[in-house]
RNA sequence: GGCGGCGUGGCCGAGUGGUUUAGGCAGGGGCCUGCAAAGCCCCGUACGGCGGUUCGAUUCCGCCCGCCGCCU
């Protein structure tokens, strides 16, 4: 008997989803459990990763890779963490800036580590653009900071952000791209400025046309990765949402956010808007009454879990399931049923 | 009981005697290669009820209903 399996019976759903049926990938090569928050995805993967042997976590979650912002990131605890390997997790102080950019250069390191060992790696997360950049092995242009300062700079001597002097501006830029590069300049929305501005960057500042590093988003060529994606009724992830912040909240997410924001660097550009954080906050620092922020918290993480479904959903690899999936994905991980089930009695 | 005010789409909230019937929030849909838990785009003919005035009423008048305030 192992102290952490609760007892359950349905770890293993009677009918393997067609996941488990499509051809093996490659022996080593990872798989992907993706989702929406709230949706219990890390829940799943902690559960398969101790019972199917030499499966590390990696986690691929834009906010969870700040140290320090543990509870409203819902990231495993201790205990967990000290049973299965965690990776991707607390890589960088929250008063520093975070891009996908360095996620994807850890995550190839620590994906080849994990290959290395002989073991396999089970991503679990909802961060579209971070796992996308795994999968896909996308190549990201560089950063030109002088250009997009500049750009930005012109917009902002404009006039007033949304003045019409201001939107003129902005539709200068999109046709300046659409002069240098017709192909992201059809890809841009040009009322997307931070979108614009940065193709505008990459294609001013590296000479080369913005489009030219990758075919974008929507191509989905084949991937060795297996994604699995975990479903969950509409209704029901809502209540599951503002239960669990009920739940944050009673494990001292105020203080967590407190404590952070008295620190000396506090919260960089980017570890702010983390959900929960960013509305804490707005209450720590500007008064907004406890009540409302967290309604709002509560509500922009519906907004989120929206925006994941819609962003995984247009992936036509991933492979849908719903209820427990656990079972499901051990198999997939080279667990055997009865294995997974015996540790479940 | 009297007097006064109010009653607008899920909520908040402008407004007008008659071209496209504000706006915000929530909600729904969609987008996206360096802030991605972020950012961006699209989607709502509603004026408490019944009469009246008028060519035409959400807007004017009357009554009714409901709410709020004051008075007795």
């Amino acid at each position: 008997m192992r102290a952490p399996e609760p007892a359950s019976g349905t770890l293993i759903p009677p009918d393997l989803p067609e996941a488990a049926q499509a051809p093996p990938p490659a022996a080593l090569a990872p798989v992907a459990l993706v989702g929406a928050t709230a949706t219990g995805k890390s829940q799943a993967a902690l559960k398969v990763a101790s019972t199917v042997p030499g499966i590390e976590l990696v986690s691929v979650d834009s906010m969870a890779v700040y140290r320090g912002m543990d509870i409203g990131t819902a990231k495993p605890d201790r205990a967990a963490r000290a049973r299965v390997p965690y990776h991707l997790v607390d890589l960088v102080d929250p008063s520093e800036e975070f891009t996908v950019q360095q996620f994807q250069a850890e995550a190839r390191r620590v994906l080849a580590a994990i290959a290395a060992r002989g073991h396999r790696a089970l991503l679990v997360g909802g961060t579209g653009l971070y796992l996308r950049s795994v999968v896909d092995d996308l190549s990201f242009p560089g950063t030109y900071p002088e250009v997009a300062a500049a750009l930005a700079g012109s917009l902002e001597a404009s006039g007033a952000e949304g003045s019409p002097s201001w939107r003129s501006a902005l539709e200068d830029l999109h046709r300046r791209l659409a002069v240098l590069d017709p192909v992201a300049a059809g890809r841009v929305d040009p009322a997307n400025r931070r979108r614009l501005v940065r193709a505008l960057e990459v294609t001013i500042g590296s000479g080369r046309p913005f489009s030219s590093f990758g075919p974008g988003l929507n191509r989905y060529p084949p991937t060795e990765v297996t994604q699995v994606g975990l479903r969950h009724d509409p209704t029901d992830l809502d209540r599951r949402i503002a239960g669990r912040f009920d739940r944050l909240m009673e494990l001292g997410f105020l203080e967590e956010v407190r404590r952070l924001a008295a620190r000396p660097g506090g919260l960089s550009r980017t570890a702010r808007q983390a959900l929960g954080y960013r509305e804490l906050l707005s209450h720590i620092e500007e008064g907004v009454p406890l009540r409302t922020a967290v309604d709002i918290a509560v509500q922009r993480t519906r907004a989120l879990a929206r925006r994941q479904s819609s962003w995984f959903r247009r992936d036509p690899r991933i492979v849908w399931m719903d209820g427990d999936v656990a079972g499901s994905v051990a198999v997939l991980l080279g667990g055997f049923p009865q294995a997974a089930a015996t540790v479940g009695e």
